[in-house]
DNA sequence: GATCATAGTCGTCTGCCTGACGATAAACAC
DNA sequence: GTGTTTATCGTCAGGCAGACGACTATGATC
């Protein structure tokens, strides 16, 4: 069979982005409100089209960088400071996911420190972090009771393959350091799985657990007290990417 | 910005599989020898081009089945008699990964029991199981001490990176069941661990662990001597998906 | 400055799970 | 019968996690 350039049909590729934070307690993901059609006015996760000439995690840096400034880490290179962690998620292919064309979407997971207020071509109104909990109730209401439209396309699932992966690999691995700012106390990590999982974790015990694990943190010498209460050690993430044994994540 | 076609390059967009099986006592994969340009009469992953009115999944399906026959279950389903587990591994989009043109390929992830040998059109020279060490030892010597030639394209990483899954999954999932016919015994079971994971398991705690965790395994009430010895209880999969505690692999 | 609230840190105890390994059971080959 | 192979049950010690008590060091409040 030779090559025949007609034998395949033409797709547009994208890359979406799940970008996810922790603030005030709850996770946050980015979301951007659409100005065109389809979908017009709705909330939508960012993304855009991979150019000719990029790799498809180049093109998820890239959007990434346009969106929150945040440059991406390698997802390989265990959580550090200054940047995001960015891993491909899934694609997404259905033909009729995008009404205008056939578009298939590689969508990717971000993982990044609580930041200043996001950026949308300049325009905050719209690109703003809304809890997971609150773009994922489609159809459902807000914190304030009104109504909450789905987000766009396919991104409520997108969204929740965004979010079960974070959930599930925080437990195996040292990624949660990527929700905290280079320094953190062990107090600061722990409301970091809290806010994730979304259960309270005994203090006691999960201090002992992350200090114990080898290559998890390392002490920088320095202490808080932002967090009130009596001042905590300061940690950075270690070298570890795997955590053996795992976190455990309390059942329901 | 209004809608464009023209502000997108288009894409090719293929599948590629990468299906497991444990063949004496061996973690296999399925390759198919290319009858053209580019690598032209070396081994690759089966895959092809996504048609213009199939989902991702769907189109995975399709060519597992043309290359083996093998039906597809649905991911989130236990695995089950009859068919094949299936689900999405990883997308591969680097601009030169073929040099024809401009190809994103979503590779899947197949694992199914010991089969007949494997069909590629009829002609079984160009379709084999072939031992993933082997696969991998790329530019070194197969067993036979013949120099191998590495797969085409990117597969080399797409098969690693589908044996890694695989091998971590059957530590926190079912999964491993899906190597194993609609009936087996414990040690059949193990004999798939030890073959994906490359070691040698003990036979009384694995016995204790998997009869031990409930819904893993549901007895059926036959014994079997196939593999000598005494006879052994003959199980189906249980309706359990994610084990937990999980199969601990022996480190290194 | 005493008291209180808030966080952080160290210990103890108990139960469960795992790894190591002994012992027994039931088939087949000779 | 004897030996070999595989399956299955039991025992024991060590490690880790959950529950929870106790103490420490700050800032806030009276």
């Amino acid at each position: 069979m030779p090559y025949d350039p007609s034998a395949f049909p033409p797709f547009a590729v994208t890359v979406d982005l799940v970008v996810l934070t922790v603030r005030r307690h709850a996770l946050c993901a980015l979301a951007v409100r659409r100005g065109e059609s389809p979908f017009q006015g709705r909330w939508a996760l960012p993304g855009g089209f991979v150019r000719a000439d990029e790799d498809l995690s180049q093109a998820a840096a890239r959007e990434l960088a346009e969106e929150t400034g945040l440059r991406a880490h390698d997802p390989d290179a265990p959580a550090q400071e200054g940047g995001a962690h960015l891993e491909q998620l899934a694609t997404y292919g259905d033909p009729k996911r995008d009404p205008r064309m056939r578009v298939v979407s590689v969508a990717h997971l971000a993982l990044a420190p609580d930041l200043p207020a996001p950026r949308a071509g300049g325009d905050a109104s719209n690109a703003r972090w809304a809890p997971v909990d609150e773009l994922l109730a489609q159809g459902g209401y807000g914190r304030d009771g009104e109504p909450v439209a789905p987000l766009a396309f396919d991104h409520t699932q997108i969204l929740s393959d965004g979010v079960e992966r974070a959930r599930s690999k925080i437990e195996y691995s040292s990624l949660a350091t990527a929700f905290c700012p280079p320094e953190f106390t062990v107090g600061e990590l722990r409301r970091v799985y809290e806010a994730v999982w979304g259960v309270a974790l005994d203090p006691r015990n999960f201090h002992r657990k992350v200090t114990g694990t080898p290559g998890f943190l390392v002490p920088t010498g320095g202490t808080t007290t932002r967090q009130g209460g009596r001042p905590a050690q300061l940690f950075r993430a270690g070298g570890a990417t795997l955590l053996n044994p795992p976190m455990l994540r309390p059942e329901v």
